[in-house]
DNA sequence: GTTAGCATGTAAGGAGTTACATGATTTT
DNA sequence: AAAATCATGTAACTCCTTACATGCTAAC
C-alpha cells in the first residue's frame, strides 16, 4: 500500500531504453536485454510479454505499423513495438531518478547502459550514489568482521575476502569513471565504438 | 509438476549449514546468513521463519531444549533450533550434489562456504563445474559480440567490458582454488583462521 | 517509565520462472 | 516434407519482500 509497486522497474527501464534506439519485436528485445541487464542475465518470455503488454496499456509503447507497403502478405505474427512520445518522456524521467533505487546491483547496470541518453549531472549523481552504496557495504562487512572472523573457517574467510576484493575493485572502477566524467569535456561520441575508459585493456 | 520444487534450496542449505556448526535461533541465523550468502545479501524474516517451519516439518531440524536447568523462568520466546540426525544426513546429500544447480551464482557461494564439510572430490567437481559455467558465459558473450559491438555506444561497451573482466577474474580465482585443492595434501585446518589461498593480500 | 533493540511471526502481493501451447518461416 | 528456429503467448507456481502485528528485555 505504502510503497506502491515500482512496477518491475528494471525490466521496464531496459525495454524502454532499447526501444528508444529503434523499434523492435519481443524476440529480438529479449536477445538484446542480456547485453543491457547486468551479468549476462536472461529474461524469460513469461516475463517479457506481460511487461510489454503493461507498457502498451500505459501508453508508453505502441505497435509499429509494418514499414513496407506489402501489408498482410509477408511477415505476420511479428509485432514490432516503438516508443510513443509519452514513453520517451517517461524514459527520461526514470533515467533521471538518481535515488537509492538506482544504486542497487541490477538497477545500476541498466541505468549505466543508458548513460548516453542522460545528462552528465545525472551520470555523476548515479555513479557517486553507487559508490557510497558500495562503501556502506564495505563498512558493514568490516565492522562486523571481528566476531565473524572468529568462527570462520578457511573457506568462509576466503569467500568473504573474495567478496570484499570484488567490491573494492568496483569502487576503483567507479572512481575512474567519475574522474573521466569530470575531466572529459565532451559528451561521448558514437564514432569510436571502442571504450574510451582507462583500464580498458582486458588485463590478463 | 515435472521439476518438483527444489524448495528454496539455497536458503535451506545455508540454514542447515549454519546449524551444523551450532544450534542457533532465527534472529541470530539471519545475521550470520549474510556472511554465507554471497554479496552481502540479507534475508528477511518473512522468508526465514517459513523456511525454518518447513525444515521442522520435514524433520531436519528441531527445537533445542534450553541448556540451563532454569526452564520456564528466564528467557522465553527465544527458540533455538538444532540439526537432527536426518538433517545432518540431508545436508551432506545436498552439499554433495555437484550438479549444474550448484554452479549458479548464489548457490555456488553457499556451497563454497561449506566446503569445509565436503570431501575434496566434491569440492573439485563444484569448482570445475563453476568454472565451465563461467567459460560458457564468456564464450556466449564473445560469440555474439560482433553484432552487439556495432550498435553499442561507449557506455554499453564499457558495461560489457567490465562484466567480461569480472568474469575472467573469477575464472582465474577458480583456477587458483583448484590448483590449491590439487596440491595441498591436508584437509583445511581450523587453526589458522587466515585464508591459506594465494592472492589473499587484499591488493590495493 | 519509556525508548531502543531483541525476537517471532503472518498476510498480501510483487517479480519472475518453468512448462506448456501454438503457429509461421527458413533450412536441409 | 521434416527439422530447426523464429515468434508469441498463458497458467501455475516459486521465492521472496514489505508491511504489519506482537511481546519481551535491557538501558537510560
Amino acid at each position: 500500500m505504502a510503497t506502491q509497486s515500482r512496477r518491475a522497474a528494471v525490466l521496464e527501464l531496459a525495454v524502454l531504453g532499447l526501444l528508444h534506439e529503434q523499434p523492435l519485436h519481443g524476440y529480438e528485445l529479449r536477445k538484446r536485454l542480456s547485453g543491457v541487464l547486468g551479468a549476462f542475465r536472461v529474461v524469460s518470455y513469461g516475463s517479457l510479454y506481460p511487461c510489454l503488454r503493461g507498457l502498451v496499456e500505459r501508453g508508453w509503447i505502441g505497435e509499429a505499423p509494418p514499414a513496407s507497403s506489402s501489408a498482410s502478405t509477408s511477415k505476420r505474427a511479428r509485432i514490432t513495438y516503438e516508443l510513443t512520445a509519452e514513453g520517451k518522456e517517461h524514459f527520461q524521467t526514470l533515467l533521471g531518478q538518481a535515488g537509492p533505487a538506482a544504486w542497487e546491483d541490477d538497477t545500476f547496470d541498466v541505468h549505466f547502459a543508458f548513460f548516453g541518453r542522460a545528462s552528465r549531472d545525472v551520470r555523476l549523481r548515479i555513479l557517486e550514489g553507487r559508490r557510497s552504496r558500495l562503501e556502506e557495504r564495505l563498512d558493514a562487512a568490516r565492522t562486523g568482521s571481528r566476531e565473524r572472523r572468529e568462527r570462520a573457517d578457511a573457506y568462509t574467510a576466503e569467500l568473504q575476502r573474495h567478496g570484499l576484493e570484488s567490491t573494492e575493485r568496483e569502487v576503483r572502477w567507479l572512481n575512474e569513471l567519475i574522474e573521466t566524467e569530470l575531466t572529459a569535456p565532451a559528451e561521448p561520441t558514437d564514432s569510436g565504438a571502442r571504450s574510451p575508459y582507462p583500464g580498458a585493456t582486458t588485463a590478463n
